[in-house]
DNA sequence: AAGATTCCGTTGTCGTTGCAACGTAAAAAG
DNA sequence: CTTTTTACGTTGCAACGACAACGGAATCTT
């Protein structure tokens, strides 16, 4: 993906006149990483937000054992280490080139400084909406049971869609990451849902049988 | 509280020169809601930050049988409601005091189009800051067994303590819904640990008797 | 001081779920 | 077309955890 492109698409400079301009103010250089190599460590500070022009990486938590986890990975396009950034706080998570990548870097401290009202109304809107999403899937994961994720997750889609038919953007495995759960407990409890009347579906699309709350 | 001290202590305010002034860019009025009273409704558009000046609010969630399930509480001095109204999406949640309460409205357009950079900046400092929040607490609730969550949740305590000694913000009951289980299976858990010897602990006091990963 | 309330740990039961293993179907690679 | 890989569902089992109920300790109230 071109800078351009980047700039072009992404949410973060939405309404900005000059982007390339914008950019260049806050730009904290741009540099390659080879597959496998550490973009950022846990428990360092970083003042810079990262963007994957090229390539992607994954985001390593280590555990309380100290065994490294891959918790996320990053697209092109995506950024990481944003909140982190802006936070002033230390990194909890690594981050590593899953592959050749190469990262944008943004300036926090230029963002704060030099950036202009719009391009920082742009970074809370973001963050808002990332807010909403992680607020979301914490309102999932904290069902005392399986059958209750599952029914808040797809209930949330479905008033989201509007309808009860829907479609979700995970396959099995996806979605028993977000969930917190086993895939093979996910399946059991998708048919078995099934069986009981209170769904249908058919891979990634749903319907609920019963009214919709 | 007194709409000074709001000012004075918020971090969405810090650095900023006329304090009172700037409260009047971006007011969008105050209103005092009876104990019990709605103050916000699921569904709904939002455009305004709510700031609990006196009394307190529920925050109510309709479960996907439509039972509604307090998930918070704001407390005085506190905020609610900023993610959806900068974000521009719909309440997923409903808002109501707890007691007769007074709320300062703060005006989310206002704030993109008539505040400054510093104040917009603090404002995106609050929110990375939340997410970091909101990140760990995902990660902790996406452990599979109980255990687990138990020392994700109680190592990521003691990193940010730099010791293995510390002191946990919560009661039992609190932790337990932090984490998303049962009290009696938390405590249970904690006695689990402690005779394992892996923990120790009196009250909201631990201490890890292991190396600290 | 006595009673009421809250907080916490324990126990027992039963449904649940993580986990490993397997089979099938579909998709991708060759 | 054949082989390989990936994605899903199913099963069996053992461990786990939610839930209810209880008792004790500490705190608050009167």
């Amino acid at each position: 993906m071109e800078k351009q492109t980047f700039l072009k698409k992404s949410p973060l400079f939405y309404g900005i006149g000059d982007k390339e301009a914008m950019l260049r103010r806050l730009s904290g250089g741009e540099q390659v990483y080879e597959r496998g190599e550490r973009i950022l460590s846990a428990g360092k500070i970083c003042e810079r937000i990262g963007v994957i022009l090229e390539g992607s990486a994954d985001v390593v938590r280590e555990d309380a054992e100290g065994v490294p986890v891959t918790v996320a990975r990053i697209a092109e396009g995506e950024f990481f280490a944003e909140a982190f950034a802006c936070s002033g706080r230390a990194l909890a998570v690594s981050v590593e080139a899953a592959v050749r990548s190469k990262v944008l870097w943004i300036s926090v401290c230029r963002l704060f400084e030099s950036g202009g009202s719009e391009i920082l109304a742009n970074f809370l809107r973001v963050f808002a909406q990332k807010n909403v999403f992680l607020t979301e899937r914490i309102g999932h994961l904290s069902r005392h049971s399986l059958r209750e994720k599952v029914i808040s997750y797809l209930h949330g889609v479905a008033r989201s869609a509007g309808s009860a038919t829907f479609q979700i953007p995970f396959d099995r495995q996806g979605l028993a990451d977000y969930l917190g759960c086993d895939r093979s407990a996910l399946s059991a409890m998708l048919s078995r849902l099934k069986r009981e009347g209170v769904l249908d579906y058919y891979k990634n699309s749903f319907r609920f049988t019963e009214k919709l709350g």
